[in-house]
DNA sequence: GCCAACGTTGGC
DNA sequence: GCCAACGTTGGC
């Protein structure tokens, strides 16, 4: 069992589009990178959990908690010549980009980048990286367990 | 809107 | 395989 951080911007699919989805359930889908893309296919499992994160927004931050409730799959929006997301070297038979379902576990409280920033036990996190973005990341065991009490 | 830090593309 | 040019992410 792994822990993640996967980011979202709020205007597109945020922390309350997922609670309000059926079974507290959407894909999440539109990474186009691969390393972020390796993660997922080769150590992401249902049954982990992840930080949902919004980022591109007014106050970036982490806005709730989601459970991997499935396998990854291919992403669709790689096919749909009328998606941001399509890409054309991408094939039905070899598709190259996949998505996984989320499920909302809660809301929280917005922890900020800000905030976490000024945390001495998060100094180390992946996301504080300079020139960190990628759209999906671990999250180490001692990191999630502290994030988590002191979320609201 | 700016720009740092990457990542990708394509000519050679 | 190198690397310049270009594109993207995402905080600010």
């Amino acid at each position: 069992m792994r822990y993640w951080l996967i980011k979202s911007e709020p205007d597109e699919v945020s922390i309350d589009d997922v609670l309000a989805a059926p079974a507290h359930t959407v894909a999440w889908f539109g990474v186009r990178n691969y390393q972020a893309r390796n993660f997922m296919r080769d150590d992401m499992r249902p049954g982990d959990q992840a930080f949902f994160y919004h980022s591109s927004c007014a106050e970036p931050g982490i806005a709730g908690i989601v459970d991997i409730v499935g396998a990854a799959y291919p992403d669709a929006t790689q096919f749909d010549s009328a998606s941001p997301y399509y890409d054309p070297k991408a094939t039905q038979e070899q598709p190259r980009w996949i998505s996984v379902d989320v499920k909302a576990v809660r809301k929280t409280a917005l922890l900020s980048l800000k905030e976490m920033r000024t945390m001495p036990e998060l100094s180390e996190m992946r996301l504080l990286a300079k020139g960190s973005r990628l759209s999906v990341m671990p999250v180490e065991a001692a990191e999630w367990k502290f994030i988590k009490k002191i979320l609201k």
